[in-house]
Order: C-alpha cells, then sequence, then structure tokens
DNA sequence: GTCTATAGCATGATAGAC
DNA sequence: GTCTATCATGCTATAGAC
C-alpha cells in the first residue's frame, strides 16, 4: 500500500546524482571520463538539457550544439560522454528502465488483495511517471526513432507494465472476486489511462488535478468494472 | 446510431483523392500547378509518403530526398506543391481536421438519448481513427513539434473532441440518466482510451482485436461507470 | 578533461534547362 | 510541369592545443 506522494518520493530516493552514479558505473564504453567525482555532475547536466530540449523540439532537431551550450560543455567535451548522439539515447533510457522496473516489483510484492495491489500499481505508476515525467514522455515519443535494440528494450518495458496489470487481473477473475470479462483489454486501456497522466501533463495541471487525484480516480474506473 | 465499420466507411466516402482534391482547391498558395488533373495525383502520393516515412523515423529525420525517392517526384518537382517543409505538414494536417469535425458533428445530432449518443461518439472516433490512422499517429506524434499556428490548431482539435465528450456527459448527468460524478476527468481518460486505438494499432491487431469491439469494450468501461 | 577550430557531409532550397 | 545541377547552411564528429 502506498500512502502519499511525498512517502514515495522520499522511498524511491530519486536523488538525480544517486542515478547518474549508476549509469556512469553502467556505461564505461561510451563515457571515457575516468574520475566518477568529475563525471557524475556533468552527466545530470547532459541527461537533464537533453530531456528538456528533446521536449520541445523532439530528439532529431535537437542539435549538439544546442545541448552543449544548455549543459556548459563544449561540443568536444560532451564527445567525451557519449561516442554519438545515439549514445545520448541509451543513457536517457537506462535510468529509467532500471527505475520502473524497480518500482513495480516492490509494489506488488506485498499486497496480498488482488483489488488493493491493482489501485496500488496503479497509484505507483502516476506517482512514478509524475517524478520522471521528462523521461516518460521522452521514451514514449522517441521510441520509434530508436535503432533496433534500444526500440525493443523500450517496448518491452512497456509491455512488463501492462503484464503485471494484467497478472493481478487474472488472479482477481481466478479468486472470483473479479467479474469475468475481458481483462486483456480492460489492462490494455488501464495502461493508456495512465499514460495520459504524462502525456498530457499540462492540461492535468490545469484541470487543477495531483497525482492522487487522478490515480484514485483510474482506480475507481477500473473497481467499479471489475467489481458487481 | 452507428450500424457497422463497412457502412461507416461508405458513408464518409474517404476516396483519397477526393480529400487531396479538397486539399488542393484550399492551398493555392503553396501549390503552384494550375492543372487539378495533374496536381490531385501527385498530392496523393506526397501525403500518403509524408506519412508513411514520418511514421518510421519522425518528421523532421525525414529528408525531402527521402520524401521525393518515395513520392516518384524529384526535389524540384516537389517545391511545386509546397514553398517549404513545413507547408508539408499544414497540407497532411489540414484535411484530418477537416473530416475529423465533419464526422463529430455528424454523429452528435441525431441521436436523443446521451448514453447512446457517448457510445455512437466513441465508435465514430476510433472508426474514423482506424480509417485514418496514419494521420492520426502523425498529428498526435508531430504536434508538439509544429510552428505555433498548426500546433494551436492540432491542441485545439483535440480539445473539441473531449469537449464533445464532455458535453454529452453533462446532459447525463443533468438529467439525472448517469450518476454525479467527475465528468471532466472521465472524458480526459475517455479520451485517452480513444487514443490508445491508433497509439498503439499494431498492439491489438496482435491481440486479433476489431474495431468495433475495442469500441464496444470501451463504451462498455463508461456505461458501467456512468450508470448504476 | 575540456576547450577551440575545422573537416566532411547531408540537408533545405533555388536556378535554369527541357 | 518536371527535371538536373548547384548553392549556402547547419549538422555530427574529430584533431590538436591547453
Amino acid at each position: 500500500m502506498i500512502a502519499d506522494f511525498e512517502s514515495f518520493k522520499i522511498e524511491l530516493s530519486l536523488s538525480q546524482t544517486e542515478i547518474c552514479r549508476e549509469i556512469y558505473r553502467a556505461n564505461p564504453d561510451s563515457i571515457r571520463i575516468k574520475k566518477e567525482h568529475v563525471a557524475v555532475p556533468n552527466l545530470v547536466r547532459i541527461i537533464d538539457s537533453t530531456l528538456r530540449l528533446t521536449r520541445r523540439k523532439g530528439f532529431h532537431a535537437m542539435s549538439l550544439r544546442d545541448l552543449s551550450a544548455d549543459c556548459g560543455l563544449s561540443i568536444g567535451g560532451l564527445y567525451a560522454y557519449i561516442r554519438n548522439k545515439d549514445d545520448l539515447i541509451h543513457l536517457v533510457q537506462s535510468h529509467g528502465f532500471l527505475l520502473t522496473r524497480r518500482t513495480l516489483a516492490h509494489y506488488t510484492h506485498d499486497t496480498p488483495d488482488p483489488l488493493q495491489r491493482l489501485l496500488a500499481v496503479v497509484k505507483a505508476h502516476v506517482y512514478l511517471s509524475e517524478l520522471l515525467q521528462p523521461w516518460f514522455y521522452f521514451s514514449f515519443m522517441e521510441t520509434k526513432n530508436l535503432p533496433r535494440r534500444h526500440k525493443q528494450a523500450a517496448i518491452a518495458i512497456e509491455q512488463e507494465v501492462e503484464s503485471v496489470v494484467h497478472g493481478i487481473m487474472a488472479e482477481g477473475v481466478t479468486s472470483g472476486r473479479f467479474r469475468a470479462i475481458d481483462i486483456r483489454l480492460l489492462a490494455a486501456v488501464s495502461k493508456a489511462m495512465m499514460q495520459d497522466w504524462y502525456l498530457k501533463r499540462r492540461k492535468y495541471t490545469n484541470y487543477e488535478v495531483g497525482a492522487t487525484q487522478y490515480a484514485e480516480f483510474v482506480g475507481s474506473v477500473l473497481q467499479r468494472y471489475l467489481i458487481d
């Protein structure tokens, strides 16, 4: 069970620096800087700038000149952290994958009741995409442009989320707690609703709807459909 | 009330040629070809190629050389139909706008019962996005990269769809046919579910789910939430 | 490790032949 | 109306100074 957004945030310990340290250690091929205390802060800025600039114009339209100006490194300096522009995608993608897997696993292990587990997963996903909104947006929008490997990895993690939801629903149906309906379609539209939170973030801000309210609303729609 | 997909298709008379004829007549500034019988078939190919190539790599990554090779016109010939690359976006956008407005207006005028009208709108939108899948996908993915004017037009039409859904729900609540719930959020997630049909078209093909089945499923989720 | 300068290339757009 | 040839620009990526 997830208490509230603030607790979630703290529990996840989403320090940008910490994440970038993991990325640094996981990518010695592309990052040719030896000293961790030098590399990590620069990585934070590079990834941050990439997400911001890509959001505006798309990844292809972002030039490395723009990026170097925004993150404060020169073009040459930038190329000590990546071998080419595509490496940037990989750097950005990797920590999102990491955190999504970690979070979903965490919130599906300790709740026995299927309905409660389902609501917890929905809330965890909304909260996670709230904290990593730029990343989720980037990942969704740029997936189709990725080289094959990265593309498959991105599709795989999307499918994993849907599978988790589907698995919970299947268990609920089997145990008789949920109605016997087309749970594959319901899992698919569940994901569509969760996605809308980060794809249309600005709209919901205008509506003055918060993450908790949205997650609980989606939960209530699912609950009403699953239970008589 | 919409009977079935085939009737819908015929009623809309979605001949690519016909649509491109309208586009040709609406854009004398960018299209400098005088003879309609020459211009229209070329326009069909240009728009078709643009949608296909953009789908693969994104609009920015599609070069005009790629496009000219794909549509069979030379670079120079292409520039008789557009003044610059951004004109291409406008050509592609315009007929989608036209058809979306026309279709929604048509299916919200003749059904008095709010529930039936809601289900009709959902089905009409799913059917429309099934017929114009490449266009809907393009519009969603490229909106953020558009110059201001086109961007606002694209956001406006999205908002119109949501408003139509919201209006129907409001009427149902007022007349006591629907439960009094947060219909603004429900309208928002309705749109999210409708969008998923064209954003994840391939997934639903793999699931062997058709447009009618999907529309009716979304309708049943909404109906169950709105009615006791 | 980071910078400046630049090579090498692909792109959007145009001019003029046919 | 459509083509081929070409221009100017802006891009990714690299080399070498510090």
